[in-house]
DNA sequence: ACCTGAACACCGTTCAAGT
DNA sequence: ACCTGAACACCGTTCAAGT
């Protein structure tokens, strides 16, 4: 319970102390889910953080919802100034743009699944976000139809990443003590080629790299859309 | 509060009662989560279900989240037996691998998200099941490390998309009304190309369909890894 | 209009006690 | 070994009352 304030007594605030609003709410809250994670972040303990009953919050924002809603607000709202950039081929304009959408939802890990999984704020914030991609896959000459399935495809692709980026800690795991151990393990026969896999890369050291993994699926997916739309 | 017991009085289960297994506790729970969602999967709810003392549970399964594990267990189980193929091009392969990754996931739209979020119920059950995967991409001719990054690509595809196909009820949705009216409210020239897109779209009459989104995926996402890799 | 206090109907889990 | 009952330390939210 650090940065509790004591709360108000009763009645308006007083002159001159900064009073309850939205964005000083929402600002309290994604400085909880950044240190704490979304399970700390209750309507109490918000409240405490503040210095405030748990009850007042209820006069700005209407429930618990509508806070992560507000923060995914916060999030996705460094993403919208990306400059339009004609100087690079439309392939690396495409790149960019998944480029800055991870790193928008890197910034906050234990926000990320959050937003993700939650449908109104996913839907209301993506639409103002995609732009730089629908701009670079324009320029690539596709048809709009095209455009709308490629950007579903890379958009989900990311999402999915990110499932998984941000449920690890570290930028780079050992996949090797993990996952050698449990294909290891498996019945004999079970899974022979990613056994054999596992056992190439634990050689070379499995180490798994969050930004190689990243780029390698982009150039796959700019590959694929390439060959498949132009 | 269907589908409730009696709790069992002190003591032992009279004999040719069916006990409490971790078994039957999974089973009560799955039908839980399918019925009426994960936030009616509590503890308590469940042991009401199965007729018995919260606290019973706890000598099967450690915790609540260990509920969750083995729902993800349940819910791959069902994948693991399809046959290698031989008779197919490898591209065909590894989309029905695909298309087998997404209706296991299907199967259960309500658990989805919550297995996809949950780091160690993923990754203790994704290793068992994406042999298909890597069978077919070693057919293709792929290099160890190349299969490994090709099958992430594909499965954080997977992830993402099952993200927002169990968000949305229908197997089709409008996105007419609520995303046209989104777009015309933008202000003006903030998402060119989008608003073109969507105004394109349209005039076809802009429905989303989950299958053909999907399958636009794989094709895709193939072509790119041939064109990559191959 | 904005804030508070008490209360309601829940949670997951610990712990000691029953048989 | 397996199950129970009571209790602890929480939740989000409603509602009536204060200023």
């Amino acid at each position: 319970m650090i940065n509790a304030r004591k709360p108000h007594r009763s009645g308006r605030p007083r002159a001159g102390e900064g009073r309850l609003s939205r964005e000083a709410i929402l600002r309290a809250a994604l400085r909880i889910v950044d240190d704490e994670g979304v399970d700390a972040m209750t309507m109490r303990r918000l409240a405490s953080t503040l210095g405030v009953n748990p009850m007042s919050i209820y006069h700005h924002l209407p429930n618990k919802a509508a806070v992560f809603g507000g923060l995914a607000e916060l999030v996705f709202a460094d993403l919208e100034s990306a400059p339009p950039r004609e100087d690079v081929p439309w392939q690396e304009e495409l790149k960019a743009a998944a480029r800055a959408y991870r790193d928008a939802l890197r910034a906050h890990p234990n926000l990320a699944l959050q937003i993700l999984s939650d449908t109104s704020a996913v839907s209301e914030v993506v639409v103002t976000t995609v732009e730089p991609f629908y701009r670079a896959l324009d320029r690539g000459g596709l048809a709009s139809r095209q455009i709308f399935e490629a950007v579903n495809t890379i958009v989900d692709f990311i999402h999915g990443f990110m499932l998984g980026e941000t449920a690890v800690r570290a930028d780079t795991f050992e996949l090797a003590p993990d996952l050698l151990d449990r294909v290891d393990n498996l019945p004999a026969g079970k899974a022979p080629t990613l056994s054999r896999v596992v056992r190439d890369l634990g050689r070379e050291g499995l180490h798994y790299d969050f930004d190689t993994g990243f780029e390698s699926a982009l150039t796959v997916l700019v590959h694929g859309i390439q060959k498949t739309w132009t």
